[in-house]
DNA sequence: AGCACGCCGACT
DNA sequence: GTCGGCGTGCTC
């Protein structure tokens, strides 16, 4: 700009120019970009009859070429005509997203803080969002020419390309690249490395099939229902039928046959022409629950994460074309676009990974019964423990609370144990992981020929090395988290970031030699456990044993044949899973997220026990449950060894009342990030006294802001601040408010976290 | 968020 | 004398 036009004169020279609104078409696009506005583009006519709400836009934005959704259309504009460019081009020869799915991510944009297009962004498949993409994946594969020799030649100088090939040597195979850089925490240099040397093989794939494809389900469709499960449908088939949205909150203890009440209202859908979408988390997602839907459905979509972008893309136009009419996947599956829905289903509904970790940061769940609500659809939470928010929901008459007390078949739940892991005699080498009643439980279950499952929810070998001399344990520099020790690979890795390093040889800070190693992961219970009990046959399924897809599957195969005795692992296992010879489950320690700084702690852990309780006893040979703990009178524990969920959440309320947190009031989390930490404390006191400011008269109170439970993350300071919302009100004032604070800021990272499932 | 423009330190 | 740091401001 010149010096001559204007903008060196005083302000009150810039008058604003009277000019009248544009008219002709114009269209308003959501971009995927944190930016509080749509933007507006005119429609050239020979665009006019393409340009409809729901069909994808090519658009110039800035200097660069971006997709957009078209939100809105209007005859007028009242920008200055100079700014208003046309719309490139229509990109869907319909609306692509339907009325109900752009107002649902119009409310998410406004609940979550997030922009219309992020929202926008969560519900197009990724072969949607760019312009032009058939995405191929790369896999990578160990050469022959990876010989022992090799490997001591790359232990000396090349410290990552050893460490990766090592992994793949062990993998034996080839692995999906992207993937397992993540997991390694490496950049693909190194590969490309050992790709250039011959040896390592980068192949690019176009797409292995749907692991999930072939499989049906062995679920028969029972000739009776229980009284308890018709007395349910009875009040769920009328609501399909009415065609209004309307939210059942179904709480049914393990084995209480919630799946065929969830069947049963599907097809109620089905048969009037409608579909339906089925919730369950990530991990339940395996072939044994697909096949129960597809065995009474046939074509039935799924998505899941570990699809590729085409295959998503294939499964959502599908949808689209009304050619399947029930989905079942993770989180994103809630926006697969079915025609007329009919039933959404949320299993698991109280599972903390409905929540999404990046923006959007919504709630599968309760996005959900929005999206019901919008389609005027059954949704039907379902958990054998829900949620303190969905209870009080239903408590409150939002939502239709019914319930599965008991077991199909009149099987017992499985009797309960707790070993006070305070009264055992010290043991060594890692054998006082085992109390003598669990040790002489699991004998006896494999005298009677059957299975046990045995948990603990902690990866690694030792997960503490402590320094005696300056009573510190040895951290991670990059997350002030401690390191764990795995002992197959030897080195000491920090479950934060991932990093991993040489097993310190002494302690960091004074250099003392005589580190102590404290404490056990399921790695080294797996080995107590052989050596406790040699005849038994053995296998350990967590992240680390767990490394490509086929794994899973082939070690459930391998026990659900009776081919392995016991089943060591961690939060893997806990779920979904349903073996009938599985007869006794032992809880290696229930304490292990019982003293979390998080207020979700005790619920949490309840939740966990109940789940893994529920993996014993479901046939007619009849299931025990061992829980260890160091705190056998936690109300967690207890309330878990008696099976009463009323009891242990009523107890809980009390708290949660007490304090204000959810489900009395809406919480909303802040977390500030940044490699200064004087920025970092700056900014949290600026923007913590701007929201004590303006929220003087809402019914909100603020705390903090104060150091995150990890004070550190890759290398990051972290602050947080926890904002209590006593309603409705103060809630969307307050996210309103956060929404332009967070965006003013642009040196520290702000994140807005409303409805936050996770303190830490 | 990107991506530009714009003003101050360590290098040829 | 330039290259490049990240602060500030805009995107229909």
């Amino acid at each position: 700009m010149s010096a001559h036009t204007g903008s060196l004169f005083p302000i009150d020279e810039e008058l604003p120019e009277p000019r009248a609104p544009l008219s002709g078409e114009f269209a308003h696009v959501a971009l995927n970009r944190p930016l509080d506005c749509e933007f507006t583009y005119e429609v050239p006519p020979e665009l006019s009859e393409g340009a409809v709400p729901g069909a994808r836009v090519a658009v110039q934005f800035g200097r660069k070429r971006e997709v957009g959704v078209i939100v809105g259309l209007d005859t007028s504009c009242d920008l200055p005509p100079a700014k208003v460019r046309p719309l490139s081009a229509v990109l869907d020869e319909r609306a692509l997203l339907s009325p109900e799915l752009l107002s649902l991510t119009k409310w998410m944009a406004k609940r979550y803080a997030c922009s219309w297009g992020e929202a926008l962004s969560a519900v197009l498949p990724a072969g949607l969002k760019r312009e032009r993409s058939r995405k191929v994946i790369r896999m990578i594969s160990a050469t022959a020419m990876a010989t022992e020799e090799v490997m001591k030649e790359l232990a000396k100088g090349s410290e990552k390309q050893h460490r990766l090939l090592r992994t793949l040597l062990e993998v034996e195979g080839s692995v999906e690249m992207r993937d397992l850089m993540r997991r390694l925490n490496l950049s693909d240099a190194p590969a490309q490395t050992l790709a250039r040397k011959g040896l390592a093989l980068i192949e690019r794939v176009e797409v292995s099939s749907d692991p999930l494809e072939g499989s049906i389900g062995d679920r028969t469709r029972p000739e009776r229902l229980t009284d308890e499960q018709s007395a349910c449908l009875a009040s769920i088939v009328p609501a399909v039928q009415e065609r209004k949205g309307k939210t059942f909150l179904l709480r049914g203890v393990t084995g209480s046959g919630k799946t065929e009440v969830y069947l049963r209202a599907i097809e109620a859908a089905v048969e009037a022409g409608r579909g339906a979408i089925v919730l369950v988390p990530e991990i339940a997602l395996t072939p044994q629950t697909v096949g129960w839907f597809r065995s009474r459905f046939g074509d039935v979509a799924v998505l899941h994460s570990k699809m590729t972008d085409s295959q998503r893309l294939d499964a959502w136009l599908r949808v689209s074309s009304g050619e399947v009419k029930v989905v079942v996947g993770a989180r994103s599956a809630l926006f697969a676009p079915v025609v007329d829905l009919g039933v959404i289903v949320v299993d698991e509904e109280h599972e903390p990974s409905f929540k999404q970790g990046s923006i959007p940061r919504y709630h599968a769940r309760d996005a959900a019964v929005e999206r019901a609500r919008l389609e005027g659809a059954v949704c039907i939470l379902g958990s054998a423990t829900p949620s303190l928010e969905s209870r009080a929901l239903a408590a409150r008459g939002e939502y239709v609370r019914l319930d599965l007390p008991k077991r199909v078949g009149e099987m017992p739940l499985p009797a309960v144990e707790v070993v006070d892991m305070r009264q055992e005699p010290p043991g060594k080498g890692g054998s006082e992981a085992f109390s003598r009643r669990l040790r002489q439980q699991l004998e006896a279950c494999l005298e009677r020929g059957e299975q046990a499952i045995v948990f603990l929810n902690r990866r690694g070998f030792v997960p503490v090395l402590y320094c005696p001399s300056c009573r510190e344990v040895v951290r991670c520099e990059q997350c002030d988290v401690g390191l764990t020790w795995h002992r197959r690979i030897d080195r000491a890795v920090c479950h934060s970031c991932c990093e991993e390093r040489h097993r310190p040889r002494a302690c960091p800070s004074c250099t003392s030699p005589a580190l102590r190693y404290l404490g056990y992961g399921s790695e080294r219970v797996e080995e107590v456990l052989r050596e406790l009990m040699p005849t038994a046959r053995i296998a350990r399924m967590d992240s680390d044993t767990m490394r490509r897809n086929e794994d899973y599957e082939v070690t459930l195969e391998a026990f659900g044949r009776g081919e392995l005795d016991i089943l060591v692992g961690t939060q893997m296992i806990a779920k979904g899973l349903d073996f009938p010879r599985v007869t006794l489950v032992g809880i290696v320690s229930a304490d292990t997220g019982l003293h979390l700084p998080d207020f979700r702690a005790a619920e949490r852990t309840f939740q966990l026990l109940a789940q893994v309780a529920g993996r014993a006893g479901r046939s007619s040979l009849g299931g025990r449950i061992v829980i260890q703990t160091e705190a056998p009178d936690h109300p967690a524990v207890v309330y878990a060894t008696l099976h009463d969920y009323d009891g242990f959440a009523v107890q809980e309320e009390k708290i949660r009342q007490q304090l204000s947190y959810p489900p009395y009031g809406r919480l909303i989390r802040v977390i500030f990030e940044h490699e200064r930490l004087e920025a970092v404390e700056s900014c949290a006191a600026a923007l913590g006294a701007a929201l004590r400011e303006g929220l003087k008269t809402a019914k909100a109170a603020i705390l903090g802001p104060a150091i995150a439970p990890f004070a550190q993350l890759r290398g990051k300071h972290r602050y947080h601040l926890m904002l209590k919302l006593r309603d409705e009100e103060a809630a969307e004032t307050a996210t309103s408010l956060l929404r332009g604070l967070a965006a003013a800021e642009k040196t520290v990272s702000v994140k807005v976290d409303v409805d936050a499932v996770s303190m830490l």
